[in-house]
Formats: C-alpha cells, structure tokens, sequence
DNA sequence: TTGTAAGCGTTATCAA
DNA sequence: TTGATAACGCTTACAA
C-alpha cells in the first residue's frame, strides 16, 4: 500500500498539516522539521496523489482532448503541440476519440465531465446542437481546433479554408492553368469540405474561368478518393492540366494514379494538396500544399485554454493565417 | 457549482447511500425511490465525480501511455489501438511524451504515479536501469510496446526485428540481389538498430554474400537520414542494386533522392521499407515493407494491461509474427 | 511554527 | 429497502 501523508506524519512526529506544508513548499515551518519530513517522505517513497488533491481543491489540472477516430499524422502534430503546452503548465492530457463521424462524441463530453477536466479541446470532430450543449453545460473553458460551428459564442481556431482553396487554385491559375479539377472534398462537410468548394470555385470565376461541374470529383479527404478520383479524371478523359486537393493524402492517391498510368507529375499534370502534413515532402515528387501551422495550432490552443482557466477570462475564436508552400508538384503551362 | 449526491439525496429526501446505490445501478431499493432519485437527479444536471470514486475505490480507471516526443503515424496507430480498447472496457487514457531520448521519462512515470494510473504501456521509450526501477516502484502493471529491456521480467511486445530484418533482405537476394545496401539504422539503438542491422548482416552471410561495411550507412529512423544515406551511395558510386532500410520514412528518403538523381525505383534500384505505416502504400511506387501490426499490437498490449489490472495476473512478454508486404519497390535482377 | 479538525464527493459497512 | 457514518488522502481555516 502506498504511503499517505498520515503514515509520513506518524513516523516523523508532525501533523499531517505540517506534512502537507512541507511538501508542498507552503513555508512557515523551520529547517529541522522540513527536513525531517522530507526524509520520511522518501524514505517511505511517498507519492502524492492527485486525485484526493483535485477533490478539495476542485481543479484537476487537466485537459480533456477529443478528436476524431481516424489516424493521420494531421491530428499527431496538433497532439503533441497540445501535450507540450499542458506539460509545460503542468497539465496532464486525458485524451479520447469521438468515435466515427463523431458517434461517440456525447459519451466523450460526458466521460470528460466525469473526469472534472479543467479545459476541453475538440479537434476536427464536427458539432451538432446537442452536442453544443453537452459542451456547454461542463461550464468549463473550451477550444475547437480545425473545426467550428455556425454559433457565435464557440471559440475556434482554424484557418479559413475558403480563402486558402482560394489561394491554392489562384496560384494555379497564375501558371497558366485553366483546366484545373478538385478532388477529395466532400461537399456535404460545412467545416472543410464545402468552404475548399467554394474557394476554389470563386478562384476560377474571378479570373473569367467557367465551373465546370465534371472536374469536380467529391469524396473523402483519404489516399484512396485522390486515386478514384484520377481514374475518373482519366476515364472521362477530361483535359485537366492540374488537380486541386482537399488533402495532402487525396494529392497522393492523384500521384499515384497517374504513376501507374504512365502520366508523368508535374510535367503532365499539376497537382497541389492541402495540409502540409509530414508526406508532403516525402512524396515524388514533393507536394506544393496549403500550410496549416497544426503544432503551434494546438500550442495555442492550449495555452488559449489554459490561460481561460487560470483567468476566468472568454476564448476569442481565431482565424489562423494559412500559407502555400511551393515544392515541385507545379509546373507553368506554355 | 455542480449538483453533487448530497444534493440530491436532500432533494429527493433519501440518504446519499440510496442515491449511490440508484446511480450505481446496485439494486435494493424500490421502484419510486429509484424514479424520484433519477427524476431530481437530471433535473439538478448531476455528474458523477470520477475522482471522488477513485479516492474510495482505490482504482481511478485509467490507463497512461508514456510515448516518445516524435510524432509518425506509426505511434498514431498505435495509439489508436490503445484507445479503442480502453474506451471498450471503461478505461480513460492519460497521454505523456517521455520527451527526445526520454529526457522526460522520470517526470512522465512520476506524474502517472500521481495520477494513480491503474496500468502503464510505454510506446517505443528506451528504458534503462534507473528508469525500470521508476516504473516497477509504480507497483502497478505495465507493458511495453515496440521496446524491450534486457531485464527478462518486463514484459514488452514486439517483432522480433532481427528475424524481420533477415526475411526482408532474404527476400531481396532472393530476387537476385547480391549488392544489398542498408540504411538508417542506428547501430548503438539496441531495441530497433542493432537487431535490424544484425539480422542484415546474417541473412548476407547465410547466402555466401559478404558483409560491406561501406554499404551500411546508419543514422536516424527519418527522412532526412534516408535522403543522405542515397547520397552518400551516389557518391560512394556504390553499385548497389537494393536498399534495406529501418523504416518507412527513411525508404521514402531513398525513393525521393533517387527521383532528384533520376534514378528509377524499382528498376535501378529496389527498395524495401519497414513499418507498413500509412505512407508505405502511398508511396510512388508503392513501397515493398516489412509490416508491424500496430494497431493490433496497441490493442492487445492494452487489453493485457487491463487483465492484469483486473485479475492481478502476470503479463508474459510477447514476440508478435511480422510479415513481409510485397508491393512494386522491388524488381527481380535478370 | 505547528496542530486540530472540518470538508472535498464518493462508497461501503453496519444497523435498523 | 433504507439510513448513519466512517472512511479515502488531501488541503486549509483557525487556534494555539
């Protein structure tokens, strides 16, 4: 059984009171007695627990993170720029998935609130009403990251999609494309499907492009809707000189179609993803793709959320500048 | 402030031991009293306190993981398996970085200790001495995944990289392959490095080939070290025809140097990888890989740990089956 | 500088 | 079927 403070306070001859002083530096006691306790206390190898701490002082020095249910090194770099913040403020991370498409996301609010976490941060998992609710009514600090709702008063921190579909195509467009398809978002998505759309759709009209409804080839944001859509491309026999992609992944699966088709990137066609995940750079040829900061997004995050825990002050909601970043997947039409 | 039993037990007019008792489900009690419980129960918007149960029952539901500080898709599997499986099981996890070369282990281990963890799984952390002892004095079960001890009574599971090594390069000489290089392995790693690069050597030496020390080029389990390992082949004007190499990362390494130096996988050169992760099928061309289950292996290690929580057994180390996925990395030398 | 004792929100024992 | 009450391990007035 593992020592209390009881048992360091009976060996050593102080009050449990001076015990707790002591090891929590509080002060107000001389070197003699410290010391003591202090070798008590290792020599029983006492270790604190953090549970009955968090019961009288109701705060667990946690934060609940929620994410979704698939794996991608996407929700790896946000993680870690979450643990690393919490470590530094000396919170432990509770983490847990929303299941697929969020099924599990009511039981997930409901353990976190059970847990008492201190803060919540919901990273890409898509909210109802309900689920707003449920959130709301843990009456605790909260963040979304990469993800919002159409609510005001729901902090979130994210790029703006729209504007960032928009600058990828632009930049399409400014290398003498001008028949560019999309692939891999799904238009039904509010959070990173349709906005993407609508960017890239408003990037070939401002510049006296018609939307052709036919190069846009919907589906998830995985390797395997890039590959369907690139066969779809092939199979209509679309002329498209470059592919948008909702997801670095999706611009993978666009590659290695093409590669086994015998169409050469970027010197037959073009392709830009969307992310910056860590493949980017790894793929043949290396990506050109939208940056989304996702380390310092959960960094920020979770400093955001601490800091409203510590202050009792509101989350502002923050639209997170996005960049593209130029590898060799591009090449000017002549 | 959240409504807790006492509050309700006052509303309903009964004892906070009925009010437990409903909650709990336990039985013993009649028909109204349990209606009325539950009835002022949602109407006070009552949650359990999780941690107050820990302090009485002793046992606070949860599992730490403690994984490295780098993120791949790799620990995300991982992860996920771990995940799904506490969640299965009413388990909640409690996620640490050990931090670069387990910089932060003691700290990790300490603050599970705090918590009360009821089980520990260590992902890919090397542990030494003084760091097992940390984690025995937790007196709680614990595995390790993807790592190992030399001590015989921690319990790990793996792939027996060593044997794994040997089936990928007898595979490539196999297929005619006598100039066989190896990459990005790190020969002072005793886990994941040194068993690789054995089982490298041995599988040479088995078919009469003759170990080249200037064919190995160590380094890092990344990209990067994958890149400059091709490199240093150019330069070297090493013949090789294939290219073993420690992971997946670094085999996309080669793939991407042999791009730049118009080298054609597999035609010039074949690669294998090791992991299977998630960018190995994503590759271009799709990357031949020695396959760890990962999600398998997180699953099962976790579900180890919290049989051992509930049943105070032993968990016996395990070598878990590796398997060699054949893509199109790997041309047969005519 | 130290100790006493109440209390955090539960569960569990015992008695009614 | 229910209720008092003592724990669990800790912090924190308040008193000494």
């Amino acid at each position: 059984m593992a020592a209390t403070i009881k048992d360091i306070a009976r060996v050593a001859g102080v009050s449990t009171a001076t015990v707790s002083r002591v090891i929590n530096n509080l002060g107000g006691y001389n070197e003699e007695t410290e010391k003591k306790v202090m070798a008590v206390s290792k020599e029983l190898g006492y270790r604190k627990n953090e549970n009955a701490r968090s019961l009288v002082q109701k705060s667990t020095n946690t934060i609940g993170v929620i994410m979704p249910d698939v794996t991608t090194a996407f929700y790896g770099d946000i993680i870690k720029g979450i643990e690393d913040t919490s470590y530094e403020y000396g919170y432990s991370v509770i983490l847990t998935h929303a299941g697929s498409h969020g099924s599990r996301i009511h039981e997930s609010m409901n353990l976190m609130g059970e847990r008492r976490v201190d803060g919540l941060i919901i990273v890409s998992v898509e909210l109802h009403e309900s689920a707003i609710q449920s959130l709301t009514s843990l009456g605790i600090p909260y963040i979304l990251i990469s993800t919002k709702t159409d609510r005001e008063d729901t902090p979130y921190m994210k790029v703006d999609d729209y504007s960032a579909a928009y600058t990828a195509v632009k930049y399409l467009i400014e290398h003498n494309h001008r028949t560019i398809g999309m692939a891999g978002a799904n238009p039904h998505d509010p959070i990173a499907g349709e906005p993407r759309m609508n960017g890239y759709k408003q990037a070939l009209q401002d510049y006296g492009i018609k939307v052709d409804l036919n190069l846009i080839k919907s589906g998830g944001f995985n390797f395997e809707s890039g590959k369907s859509a690139m066969q779809a491309f092939i199979e209509d026999e679309a002329a498209v000189t470059a592919v948008f992609c909702a997801s670095d992944e999706v611009a993978l699966g666009i590659i290695s179609t093409c590669y086994e088709n015998e169409i050469h990137v970027p010197n037959d066609i073009s392709v830009v993803g969307y992310d910056n995940s860590k493949v980017s750079h790894m793929s043949v040829p290396p990506l050109t793709t939208v940056a989304q900061p996702l380390y310092d997004m959960g960094r920020e995050g979770c400093f955001e959320v601490i800091a409203a825990i510590q202050n009792k002050s509101k989350i502002e909601s923050k639209v997170i500048p996005h960049e593209l970043v130029v590898r060799k997947s591009v090449k000017t039409v002549v």
